[in-house]
DNA sequence: GCCAACGTTGGC
DNA sequence: GCCAACGTTGGC
């Protein structure tokens, strides 16, 4: 019977799919399907599996039968994938043996060549510019540089995997290949309800949540002018010119000659009035509405990125702005938000780290880690000792019942320390890695997402890289989001492009990142 | 007692 | 009438 049991990687690594057919009785040909966690839970409805995901994902796009992500077929002209043949997933020889039943096996059969045919043309549905080279599934952007290495750096899996349920990126990188697949906007999401403008010159923030795509939190290209920025070629005879390629992987680490030599001081940083904090903030939250400011104290206005921080500890933690008004009683970002129904009986709760999960939507920090708030006008951050405690936990149930739609936690580093990111490794961004951990399913922050980045680089190459001070390829994200030691607000999205917005990010203290697997569970 | 297999039902 | 969801049962 295990045999029977196929990977479904569009609901993240370590899930499996089970289809049974009813060979004998009233309903025979019926087919039900079980889905098997990761923790080894077994699920046999859509509505079990919601639940034991959380609300927080969104399923909606998920066929629950066929264990596939269906998306909305865009009106674009489809393209069709050459030598991309769906394979009906094998059932057993002793299912197929003792199927019976032909009027309802024909039945079925038609329906499975419906959904095939399906299944071939939605996620065919995307140009060939910008395919990846290796499994055919486009992704935004013009199909050069970044976006396709990280398309990429899946490759070898994409290979390996034989059906369509595993058919490379349209499973592993399902989030991004459906965003990147749409064209068209749903209208229905906050960013198009609310009509936020688009970025032209990213064309990445302010989109349609549906066509967000996760692989293209694009980075900034440099300062434009420095002599890094102007070299377009590689030097040959730099470290990373000089590294062996890795089979199947584009180079992922741009050759230090042209790499913008403002490098980190020079440009965003997080820095909090740069065009991309902005564009981060408008990502990330409807902007509250703030009094406009009067004559000339404009200036003294705090940049919306740090305003909205206090906005959101005020309305996290109301002792610690307590002494301003303002946001005491302002309505909820998110008025109302549903607490994570409990699981059927049947089911039970995945493994959550101790004092680590605390509801639908947050993760309370592991034992070693601080939570740190940002407190109005203070030069340090507000720390909240781990490990978790009554103290922490009450602040984080309490925004979870007020409906505050995240949370901001920092390092136990001073804010614009910068020299923590040498501690950052790969192992730490495991916590914030959207996938599926194998026997560590949590739920809150790491389901349905495909990994950022699939193969870290050395951590003798990070180090280096970032003494330099040059743009590392080996953190984007970081840089988009400030990297170590500044205010992380982290969006992730969900199946489907939904985002994840009440997600907590720990970040590890330095001490602890020098500990090898001192944050592994 | 568990669980795979099958039956039932209510919403659509 | 279809089918998702879930109850029931019988083999192990």
């Amino acid at each position: 019977m295990a045999e029977d049991w196929l990977d479904c990687p569009a609901l993240g690594p370590g899930w499996k799919r089970h289809e049974v057919y009813h060979k004998s009785g009233v309903t025979c040909g019926r087919s039900d399907t079980y889905y098997q966690s990761p923790t080894g839970d077994r699920i046999r409805s859509k509505v079990e599996l919601t639940r034991y995901l959380g609300p927080a994902c969104d399923l909606s796009l998920f066929d629950f039968k066929q264990g596939i992500l269906c998306y909305p077929t865009p009106k674009v002209q489809a393209v069709a994938v050459p030598s991309k043949k769906w394979k009906k997933p094998s059932r057993s020889a002793k299912t197929r043996k003792r199927q019976v039943a032909p009027q309802r096996t024909e039945r079925k059969e038609t329906r499975e060549d419906e959904t095939k045919a399906d299944t071939d043309t939605a996620p065919a549905s995307f140009p060939a510019p910008g395919c990846c080279e290796n499994c055919g599934i486009s992704f935004s952007g013009d199909g050069t540089g970044r976006q396709g290495s990280r398309h990429c750096a899946k490759t070898a899996e994409h290979r390996e995997l034989p059906s369509i349920e595993s058919r490379g990126c349209l499973s592993v990188w399902a989030v991004e290949s459906a965003a990147c697949r749409v064209t068209e906007d749903c209208g229905a999401c906050s960013t198009c309800l609310l009509q936020l403008p688009h970025d032209v010159a990213s064309g990445l923030f302010c989109k349609c949540e549906r066509r967000r795509c996760l692989q293209i939190v694009q980075r900034s290209r440099g300062c434009g002018v420095c002599r890094g920025c102007q070299t377009q070629e590689d030097c040959g005879h730099c470290r990373v010119c000089l590294r062996p390629p890795c089979p199947g992987l584009r180079r992922q680490w741009r050759c230090v000659q042209w790499r913008c030599l403002q490098g980190k001081h020079g440009r965003h940083r997080g820095g909090c009035d740069s065009k991309m904090a902005a564009l981060r903030h408008s990502r990330a939250q409807p902007v509250p509405i703030l009094p406009t400011p009067q004559g000339s104290n404009q200036k003294h206005q705090k940049c919306h990125w740090r305003q909205c921080l206090q906005f959101a500890m005020k309305r996290l933690l109301p002792s610690v702005g307590s002494g301003s008004e303002e946001g005491a009683g302002s309505p909820p970002l998110h008025p109302r938000r549903a607490r994570r129904p409990h699981l059927a009986p049947t089911l039970k709760p995945p493994l959550a780290t101790k004092g680590q999960e605390a509801g639908a939507s947050f993760v309370l920090p592991p034992p070693g880690t601080d939570l740190v708030f940002l407190r109005e006008g203070a030069s340090s951050p507000v720390q909240v000792p781990g490990p978790a405690t009554a103290s922490t936990e009450a602040p984080l149930q309490e925004a979870q019942c007020s409906g505050l739609s995240w949370v901001v936690a920092l390092p136990q580093v001073k804010q614009e320390k910068a020299d923590a990111q040498e501690e950052w490794t790969p192992d730490t961004t495991v916590l914030t890695s959207p996938t599926l951990q194998p026997g560590c399913p949590s739920k809150a922050v790491d389901l349905c997402l495909p990994p950022v980045k699939q193969e870290p680089p050395d951590p003798e190459e990070g180090k280096e890289e970032n003494k330099d001070g040059c743009v590392s390829e080996s953190a984007p994200e970081e840089e988009e989001a400030g990297g170590p030691g500044t205010p992380v607000i982290m969006e992730i999205f969900s199946l489907g492009g939904t985002r994840f917005q009440d997600t907590a990010v720990w970040l590890p203290r330095s001490k602890d990142l020098k500990k090898p697997g001192a944050r592994k569970q």
